[in-house]
This record gives structure tokens, C-alpha cells and sequence, in this order.
RNA sequence: GCCGGGAUGGCGGAACUGGUAGACGCGCCGGACUCAAAAUCCGGUUCUGGCGACAGAGUGUGGGUUCGAUUCCCUCUCCCGGCACCA
């Protein structure tokens, strides 16, 4: 064994090894049970960053842990291919972006293998594969003809200099990121997945995924946002019906059905059809309507706008005292959210408050608090005016509580045909057309003669054109006549091709079940996902929470209803990772852009962040993501040249827990080599002095008796912390206790050597998922012939952990006095006794008895006595 | 704006079910080794008072429940994630 560590000889040794007899090609039904291990695959954008390396360690760790538990284990690995990035990188390099997106993904790959991680290649793909992304296609004419998939308008950000549709991230305070024009919103036909008919079973499953984390299925579950309601129609009255050209009701949904009397005014979306027949004839809303077009379809920014309205002269009727109600055009009520159209009641809804109070709209008081906090709603709002209470001036109505009174007025509403319960969900239908290039095709043909025709199964996958460059004004398959210009294959005549691409959340929702199955050409999936499937480990950012979740959910199910898989919920087990963070630097020159920093090249002098280069100040900014545009990345490829894998894997997980952040430190990833050094240098120190006999644990001294107590709990703490709590950072600062006290103990005997080979074993055991490849050649030192990769996870030695004294703590009123020790299995008397006879406690009870003495076992005496 | 989460020494974090606050690591201070430095090793390190034993205070803010609260409840502040075309 080397005296020094040499973490690139060390792990070229390690990963020859297990590529040589490739150890990770899973197989099924071999060994113990099933355990499918899953990361989020990457988007490849070109470099690693420290987020991958985090999640992928993560994966790893648990992956080798449950293989060192006996689990046959699969651990696979793929690209998410398709998306935005690659365009951009063509508009700025002129290269296609299916080159672009290879070339990443083959550098990536190198990254990867790098790290060291348990991952079976033999499953791999990318989601532009065209063997991949053709089930995409026959999945959605599936849907289509099952009714799931349909098409209707849907409003997207159009850039009218680029005549573009861009991404909301590519629209910057409502101009085009390219342009700077004022963006519109525009409707176009778009094809939609029916994801609300599912929206019950995937809010009640969520009951069912107790491996989930709590929050991330309260999200969820806020997302699909199911209320129990009630739909109303409000008849047109003659000045809406003259407009609208025919007699007509509006429709709108509430919870509040109770304060139906205290409606006095409505507001409907700039698109809905009754503000465009009103626009029609007043220039001045025309205006209105005009404006609330422009600006991003993004609802944060809808919702933090000024809140805007304005009358359109035209008036519905209550649907029982048939009294008139105008209707108002307001920028806050979305087309896209129920009917398009809210009730406005000032009196019991804040946000009708506010709208009402800036436009002089009555307030009418209809619910009455029940404890008495307000007797008539004036300003300014309180929370309590939106409670439930009693009804009062709602005619045949009043006098009912808010439940009562919602049921009794939908009974009368149904009878009359103005309204019903209804349910209500604010999860929106999945629209997945997406007017861009480098997706998947959607395998649809329009016909002049026969209309929308779907591509026969036998022509998938509908191929992309790899060979095309984007120039941001609009989408070159459309300029591409070898994709568009087709037959239909209906009647044969001369056809239009689809050109829009799928959401590439579409491709993600179902790539973990095609890696049970990835090399069948014949079937999208097969029997084997039978074996694999559910994913037992789940792991990626928490900002996957809802999107990327949800819908995988649902896209598993539209397949299980399709007999293609027989299983409800793809993830058994989720585990969201934080963000990995860095400190930002910069510099604001006059009227310049701002240039950021990286902070490996800023150090702090009297407190003041300077530049080394040049010793000038730069500004902190706080903490971020590690992103290039604020140039605070760190490249995890130059980590692993400098200190080794291993303690790019070690940082990640000792610093924060999984779930939380974690912030880059150059010294955290000095500490980790630190240790792994020391390590090293104390197995060989051991090693050194010659063969270790095997000993008689039975009768050791006191010191050599409390190390093997503390190997023997570190073992059961460490298995705890990885196997139960994923606190991976507690399991490493335990085995570091371990090797400081291992080290501290004497190796002047046999048994001395013995005690602490056996500690050092635990440590390289119990480590090995966190450092493979450093433990795998430590545990060849230690004299093992067998590669550590097929050793079982070690259990504690139950004799080892035995005590015979305890120490107990000494409270007078819950403060802490004293200590005490007594045997492990002294009585509450007998701790009792002890504890009233510790002397500082004795002085701080004074001439006071005790009151009441709380004895809780194991940790503690509380003495209480008067204060 | 709405939904979800977070805040503990100089720093990252620990304290798992309401029971010793600050494990472990970083940094810093002191010492050993060295001509010297780096590396390494040993000791110290929440704050305040005290030579010390020890005492008091302390987990973002303000309140509450409890023998006992970082942990449970309410209030406020700041930070982070998501908001449907970034992935």
C-alpha cells in the first residue's frame, strides 16, 4: 500500500474494476428484492454542474447502500434532449442542435463516469432518439382516439417583430428577449391533454405516496386546488342581449353561492365574449380590451399587476330578484380559469372590495358574523368579512348558515336551470403543442379535404430533420418543405405536416419506465417494467415538485388505462435535493452592464470583498444557484482533477443535509480531502506494523472496550442515518468521531491492533457508498481478498454495545445542575435517590422540597420545587 | 399576488418522538515539528462576568402552552423554490 494517497491512481484502480466485470448491469429477478434507484436525467447542456453531482451522489450513495443490503439494484441514466437550450446554442453558434446536443451529451457522459457512480449504461438514451421519442408519438394518437388528447385555442406570448412565439422565460418585463417589442397575447389551435379528468385520483393518491414528502404533495395538491362550488347563470338582460345578438346567460363558478344577493357587479376576462361585443362598440374599452393583451401570459406577473377595470354598460340579471347587475372588463380575471367571468360581492371577498371601492360599486352586507365581529361591512376590510356566517337580507334566503344557504340556493338555482354544484379545479388541462423545432414531432397531417389526420402507427415515428438551424423567427420546420409538404393518408392527396413539437415535459413523464425495457424496438413498453416498476427511490430538485411530478403521475396512468403498465403511482419513494449554492460578485460600471465574478477569484481584505486580479472591491450580492449568467459556477471536472471523485462525493454529502441548500465552500472541500487523507494515512499506519492477528473480543480493557462499544454504535447510527434517514452528513461526522477516537487508541498490542482494524473496517463499510473507490482499495490493505463492492452492509455486534453504568443529567426546574452516574438498570428509586443527592442540585433547591421528581429514562432527572 | 419551505456560534451544520443547545467539519487563536514556510500533529474556541470553581444570557422578532420549547401554537420580518412555453 502507498504511504501517500493518490486519488487518480486510487480511482482509475477502482472504476477498472467495476467496469471490468461490470458489477451494475442490472439483471432481473437475480438476488433479493427489487430496488430501482432513480435520479432525474439531465438536460445536457453542455457542462456538469454541482447540482448534477449532488443528485446523482445522492442516487449513488443509496443505490451501493441497498446493494451492500442484498437489494438487486438498478441505476440508470439518460438525457433529456429536447428543449430551448439547444435552439439558443444554434441561433448563437449556427450549429444544428441534435450536433450541439450529442457533442454535450458525450462530454457529460465522461463527467459522469468520472464521478464513480453504480450506473447500468447498458439502459441508456437520449429523449431525441427517434426509438424513444416514436412512443411519444404513439402514445398521444393513443390518447387521441381515447379522447385524452384534444385540440383546442390556447394564448401564447407572440412576438410581433420576430412573429414568434417565445417561451415565458424569454419575455423580460413583457418585451421580447431579442426584440424588445411589446409582447401579445395570441390564441392559436394547440392540442391538450385531459389531465383534469384525472385530477380526483391524483389528488386522493396522494394519500397514498407516504414516502413523499409532506409539502411536495401539499403543493400538489394546492395545485389541482379542488373546490366544491357552484355554477351560476346570470340571463342577459336586453342591453347584453342586443349586443351579444341573442338572449344568453353568463356563467360563472363560486364557493360563496351564500352571498349570491350580495353581488353587485360582475367581471369578466378581457377575452370573453361579451367584453369583445362590448369593445366592439365603445373605442374606449376597445382600448382596455387592446391592452390587457399585451403583456405575459405568466401568472405572477398577472397577478402582482395593478388591478384594472372597466364598465362595459351592459347588464345580466340576478338570477332570482331579477334585478340588473353591470358587467364589468377587468385585467385580474383570467380566460383560462373556469368560465372567464367572476361575481363581484364587495362585501365578503377582498379582492371585490378593493375593485368596488376604487370604482364606487355598492357594498351590500348579506352575511352576518356569528360572533359578532361586524355588524354592516365598511371599510376598511377586515379578514372577518369573508368568514361564513348567517345570511341576512337575501330574501326567502336569509337567516341560514353559509352551508345551509349555499345548498338551499343551488337546490333553487338547479330547479330553475340557472346553476348546479359543481366541482371545480384550478389544475387547467395539459397543453402540450409547442411552435418550436427541436422537439418531438407531433404525428398529425392536415388535410384540405379530409381535415386533421392522424399519422398511421406504421409511419412512426415521425422523424426530426436533424440537420436544421433556428434563427429565432419562428419555427423552421414550417420553412422546411422535405418535412411539411406530405400525402394524406386518408385520400392520398397533397397534405400539410404538423409542425408544432411536444412539451418536453411529455418526454420526461415516462422515460422511467422505458429504462426497464429501453432496447425493445417492437413495444413502448414490456413485462419487464412489471419487475422493475415502481421507481423505489426517486431523487431530484424540489423545483420538479408539481410540474414534472404531476404529470408523470398522470402520463402512468393514461397508460395503465390503456393496459400498457399496471401500476397506479410511478415514484414509491421521493427525495427532494436542494439547490446548490455560491456567493455573487459584480461590478456596476456607470451606465455599463453588470460583469459578475466567480468568488474562487474574490477574497475578502479588512472585511471587503476585493478582486484578486486587481485588489478593487466587488459587491456581494448574496447567495444564488450556481448559473452562468452570474458566473459563480464551480466545474465539477476541475474538482475531480485536483482532489479525486471521492472528495467531490464526500463534500457534497457531509455538508448539508439532502433536502436542504447547500453553499459552496473552497475550505469545506479542502476539510473533505483533509479526511480522506487522514484516513488513508491511518489504515496504512496499521497496516504497516505487520499482519493483524484475529483477537478474543471477550475480555478487552476499558479503552479497547469503549472503542468497540463506539464502532459498534457508529455502526448502528451510520445504518440508521443512511438506510432511514438519508441524513448523510450525520453518517460522515459519526464515522469522523470514529476515526478520531480509533486513531487515539493504542496499537502497542495485538488486541490493541485488532480493536482498531475493526473500527477501521466499520469506517471503510460504512463509507464505501459515500467513497467507493477510495474504500475499495482500503479494504484490499486491510487484508481482504474479496472486492468490498460484494460485501455485505456489517451488523453491530450486540455484546459490544452493552453498558453497565449510565450518565444521567441532574435538572432543578428544567435548568441543568448537575450529573449523575448510575447503573443501566438502576430503579426510578434508586436514580431517584441519586439525583436528590447530587450536591449542586441539593444547592440550587435550597430549603425548598421537591415537589414532583420526572424521571425520564435514559437521559434525564428533573427536580421541580417551588420557584 | 398566490402556494410551499427555511432562519441555530465567526461560517456550513448537529440536537431523530417536547428532555444536556452547538456533535462533526471549516475558520481563528496558542503550541509542537521546521533555518523558515507549507503540510502534519496536539490543545483551545457561543456570548458576558470571574484567576477559578461557577453563574447569567442565548436557537430571526414578539407573545403563548409546559416541570422542561431549536422542537408545539399564534404574530411579524427577511431569505429561497414554484406559478402551467427554462428544465
Amino acid at each position: 500500500m502507498d504511504e501517500r494517497y493518490d486519488p487518480a491512481r486510487v480511482e482509475r484502480a477502482a472504476q477498472d474494476y467495476w467496469d471490468s466485470r461490470q458489477v451494475f448491469a442490472a439483471r432481473e429477478g437475480v438476488r433479493g428484492d427489487k430496488y430501482y434507484c432513480l435520479s432525474m436525467f439531465p438536460y445536457p447542456s453542455g457542462r456538469l454542474h454541482m447540482g448534477h453531482v449532488r443528485n446523482y451522489t445522492i442516487g449513488d450513495v443509496l443505490t451501493r447502500f441497498m446493494h451492500m443490503r442484498g437489494a438487486n439494484v438498478l441505476q440508470p441514466m439518460g438525457w433529456d434532449a429536447f428543449g430551448l437550450p439547444a435552439e439558443n446554442a444554434a441561433m448563437a453558434n449556427g450549429v444544428p442542435p441534435a450536433k450541439w446536443t450529442r457533442d454535450n451529451i458525450a462530454y457529460m457522459k465522461r463527467q459522469l463516469q468520472s464521478l464513480g457512480l453504480a450506473i447500468d449504461w447498458s439502459r441508456e438514451f437520449a429523449t431525441c432518439d427517434p426509438e424513444y421519442y416514436r412512443w411519444n408519438q404513439w402514445l398521444f394518437l393513443r390518447m387521441l382516439e381515447k379522447g385524452i388528447a384534444y385540440k383546442k385555442t390556447g394564448v401564447v406570448n407572440w412576438d410581433p417583430v420576430d412573429l414568434t412565439v417565445l417561451a415565458n422565460e424569454q419575455v423580460i418585463d413583457g418585451r421580447g428577449w431579442r426584440t424588445g417589442a411589446l409582447i401579445e397575447k395570441r390564441e392559436i389551435p394547440m392540442y391538450y391533454l385531459n389531465i383534469t379528468a384525472y385530477a380526483d385520483e391524483l389528488l386522493e393518491a396522494l394519500g397514498e405516496l407516504p414516502g413523499w414528502p409532506e409539502r411536495v404533495r401539499t403543493m400538489q395538491a394546492n395545485w389541482i386546488g379542488r373546490s366544491v362550488g357552484c355554477e351560476i347563470a346570470f340571463p342577459y338582460a336586453d342591453d347584453t342581449t342586443a349586443a351579444m345578438g341573442g338572449a344568453g346567460v353568463l356563467k360563472v363558478f363560486t364557493t360563496r353561492a351564500d352571498t349570491l344577493f350580495g353581488a353587485t357587479f360582475m367581471a369578466v376576462a378581457a377575452e370573453h365574449p361579451i367584453a369583445l361585443a362590448a369593445a366592439a362598440r365603445d373605442p374606449k374599452l376597445a382600448a382596455f380590451v387592446d391592452e390587457c393583451r399585451r403583456g405575459s401570459t405568466m401568472e405572477a406577473d398577472i397577478a402582482t399587476q395593478e388591478k384594472r377595470g372597466l364598465p362595459t354598460g351592459l347588464h345580466v340579471r340576478h338570477p332570482f330578484t331579477g334585478a340588473p347587475i353591470e358587467v364589468w372588463v377587468a385585467n385580474y380575471v383570467l380566460m383560462a380559469y373556469g368560465e372567464g367571468a367572476v361575481m363581484g360581492v364587495p362585501a365578503h371577498d377582498e379582492r371585490d372590495f378593493e375593485f368596488a371601492g376604487r370604482h364606487g360599486i355598492p357594498i351590500v352586507t348579506v352575511v352576518r358574523s356569528k360572533d359578532g365581529a361586524y355588524e354592516r361591512v365598511v371599510a376598511p376590510w377586515i379578514p372577518a368579512y369573508g368568514e361564513a356566517g348567517v345570511t341576512v337580507d337575501s330574501g326567502e334566503f336569509s337567516g341560514l348558515e353559509s352551508d345551509a344557504a349555499v345548498e338551499a340556493i343551488a337546490a333553487a338555482l338547479a330547479a330553475r336551470g340557472l346553476g348546479a354544484r359543481r366541482v371545480q379545479y384550478r389544475l387547467r388541462d395539459w397543453g402540450i403543442s409547442r411552435q418550436r423545432y427541436w422537439g418531438c414531432p407531433i404525428p398529425l397531417i392536415h388535410c384540405p379535404a379530409c381535415g386533421d389526420v392522424p399519422v398511421p402507427d406504421a409511419d412512426l415515428p415521425v422523424v426530426l430533420p436533424e440537420d436544421l438551424v433556428p434563427d429565432g423567427s419562428g419555427n423552421p420546420l414550417a420553412k422546411t418543405p422535405a418535412f411539411v409538404d406530405c400525402t394524406c393518408p386518408k385520400c392520398g392527396g397533397a397534405a400539410r405536416r404538423e409542425t408544432d413539437t411536444m412539451d418536453t415535459f411529455v418526454d420526461s413523464s415516462w422515460y422511467f419506465l422505458r429504462f426497464a425495457c429501453a432496447d425493445n424496438a417492437d413495444a413502448m413498453v414490456d413485462a419487464r417494467t412489471q419487475y422493475w416498476l415502481p421507481v423505489d427511490q426517486y431523487i431530484g430538485g424540489i423545483e420538479h415538485a408539481i410540474l414534472h411530478l404531476l404529470y408523470s403521475r398522470f402520463w402512468t396512468r393514461v397508460m395503465r388505462d390503456l393496459g400498457l403498465v399496471t401500476l397506479d403511482e410511478p415514484f414509491r419513494r421521493l427525495l427532494t435535493q436542494g439547490m446548490v449554492l455560491n456567493h455573487i460578485y459584480y461590478r456596476h460600471p456607470e451606465g455599463g452592464r453588470r460583469s459578475y465574478y466567480n468568488p474562487a477569484d474574490v477574497e475578502m481584505r479588512d472585511g471587503v470583498p476585493v478582486l484578486i486580479a486587481d485588489s478593487q472591491p466587488v459587491v456581494h450580492d448574496g447567495l444564488g444557484t450556481m448559473s452562468k449568467s452570474k458566473g459563480n459556477g464551480v466545474d465539477p471536472s476541475q474538482l475531480v482533477e485536483e482532489f479525486g471523485a471521492d472528495t467531490a462525493r464526500l463534500f457534497m454529502m457531509f455538508t448539508a443535509p439532502p433536502e436542504q441548500s447547500l453553499e459552496w465552500s473552497d475550505e469545506g472541500v479542502q476539510g473533505a480531502y483533509r479526511f480522506i487523507r487522514r484516513l488513508w494515512k491511518a489504515v496504512h499506519d496499521l497496516v504497516a506494523q505487520g499482519p493483524v492477528p484475529t483477537a478474543d473480543f471477550g475480555a478487552l480493557g476499558a479503552a479497547h472496550r469503549a472503542l468497540r462499544r463506539l464502532t459498534h454504535e457508529t455502526l448502528a447510527k451510520v445504518t440508521d442515518d443512511i438506510g432511514r434517514r438519508y441524513t448523510f452528513n450525520t453518517a460522515i461526522a459519526a464515522n469522523m468521531e470514529l476515526l478520531n477516537a480509533a486513531t487515539r487508541t493504542s496499537t502497542a498490542d495485538a488486541v490493541g491492533r485488532a480493536v482498531v482494524r475493526e473500527a477501521f473496517e466499520v469506517i471503510v463499510l460504512t463509507l464505501s457508498p459515500i467513497i467507493p473507490h477510495v474504500t475499495h482499495v482500503l479494504w484490499q490493505a486491510l487484508g481482504h481478498a474479496t472486492a468490498l463492492i460484494e460485501e455485505p452492509w456489517p451488523r453491530p455486534d450486540p455484546a459490544a454495545l452493552v453498558r453497565e453504568e449510565i450518565e444521567l443529567v441532574v435538572q432543578v426546574n428544567g435548568k441543568l445542575r448537575g450529573k449523575v452516574t448510575v447503573a443501566a438498570d438502576a430503579t426510578d428509586e434508586a436514580i431517584r435517590a441519586a439525583a436528590l443527592a447530587d450536591v449542586n442540585a441539593l444547592r440550587f433547591m435550597g430549603e425548598k422540597p421537591a415537589r414532583k421528581v420526572i424521571i425520564v429514562p435514559g437521559k434525564l432527572v428533573n427536580i421541580v420545587v417551588a420557584s
